[in-house]
DNA sequence: ATTTTTGTTAACCATTTGGTTAAACTATAT
DNA sequence: ATATAGTTTAACCAAATGGTTAACAAAAAT
């Protein structure tokens, strides 16, 4: 007779609490007693776990932050194609995102509060980011003629910014653009699924010409039926 | 006989002094000791000027966020062309990030915090941003065939992105893409430049032919000089 | 069965921190 | 000169908060 409801492990909902709390109210935000109260615990119990709250943010934020960075490396100096890649990076990352929707923020986060130790504790010493493989494939791409010219600052900046951004601002997006959060998730599957457009055209790719689908579908269409959802276009 | 020194005007030192720390530690973070000492006075006077530290908060932060997001609404219900438009947003955006590089994150960080209470503050009851006439002139320029059929959420989200993003993830673009600051704001004046190249061959533009300019001048060039840097591309 | 280790709690402590107070200082008006 | 109003400070206070302790309970080891 095996336990399977081993939900009483205090570890673990210490963890999963101190997530949600950091994620919400930040660091300097966060109560050692609100993270208590949300694992339903004492909170000496948190000290026990985790010595104290340095160190429990540090579990709980590397945790998260280092399944999360070094995956660029990893995608960015594999062996696939410069469009492969990009697609792969987009996938990847808005998965990543969907699944953990504190993480952007966290991450963000931090980063401002103290960049460089952040960028320590991510990629340690020497682990640091090579975009060489990306950049020289972009080169490449350029000499051949298959997109046009960009700096790859730019490329990557766009890269970047298209991708993370909207979970970022989440908050102020679905809010202004009216989109609940079934909505939202569906928009960013379709950035997800047409970041070949969004990308590659953005940077100029020459394959535009061949390109005869819509760019994400018709306008206005969250549903995924190819028409105009009037409701939400006129709230918009 | 004019004293022109007035910099030792209380109030506006603990002004400048708590944007400051508010903007670095974050509200939860910043102490009105710090905002004392950075303003070089002493904390009572803190609370002389500006009560506590919410009154505070509510006067640096609504002073800079409401001037930074109505702007929205003006640039795009105003009647020019979808294109100037979008240049003008750009171009405004960029520049204010510049001048105020804080706000951005600033701006994230309270609307991540309690996304109502902000935009009310922001917009207020009926002041909500209408992008109404913009997806008008999206719309009306996918059927003339200016530019291919998009979803004005994702131009509207890749807009916002690609201007904002960038600010906000500062601190990990110039320490990966090893940029100072002269450089990073160097690339954000590009992009100020190049918006039309941004923005509008990303959302499938058709003038796209008639764009013989490289797209961000050529790749590598930050110093405005048309030629690689190889010490930034060799590092990056 | 009992000792030992691990897990958990209520009560407590020290420090930090937002905020107050009363006194002093400064400039201006009378 | 002196009163007055505005400005600034050192000292203080109460609440909040991170962290500890000692006692107790449960589980594991002996």
């Amino acid at each position: 007779m095996v336990k399977i409801k081993k939900d009483h492990n205090a570890e673990e909902r210490i963890l999963a609490a101190a997530k949600k709390v950091f994620t919400t109210k930040g660091m300097a935000g966060a109560r050692m007693q609100d993270i208590a109260d949300e694992a339903g615990i004492n909170k000496a119990l948190v000290h026990y776990y985790f010595r104290d709250k340095d160190k429990l943010f540090e579990v709980v934020f590397l945790a998260e932050a280092q399944k999360f960075f070094p995956k660029i490396n990893s995608i960015f100096n594999s062996e696939v194609p410069l469009f492969e890649k990009i697609e792969n990076f987009v996938a990847e990352y808005i998965d990543e995102m969907q699944e953990n929707p504190y993480l952007p923020w966290f991450v963000m986060n931090e980063l401002h509060r103290d960049p460089d130790q952040f960028m320590y504790k991510i990629w340690g010493e020497k682990n640091l980011p090579k975009p060489q493989k990306l950049l020289e494939q972009i080169e490449k791409e350029v000499k051949k003629g298959t997109i046009k010219r960009i700096s790859p600052i730019h490329l990557l900046m766009n890269l970047l910014s298209m991708t993370i951004f909207p979970f970022v601002a989440r908050p102020m997006l679905t809010r202004n653009l009216r989109l609940n959060e079934t909505q939202f998730k569906e928009v960013m599957d379709q950035r997800k699924k047409k970041s070949q457009n969004l990308f590659l055209i953005q940077s100029g790719n020459s394959f535009y010409e061949k390109n005869t689908d819509p760019l994400f579908f018709s306008a206005f269409s969250f549903d995924g039926a190819d028409r105009a959802t009037p409701g939400i276009t006129k709230s918009l």
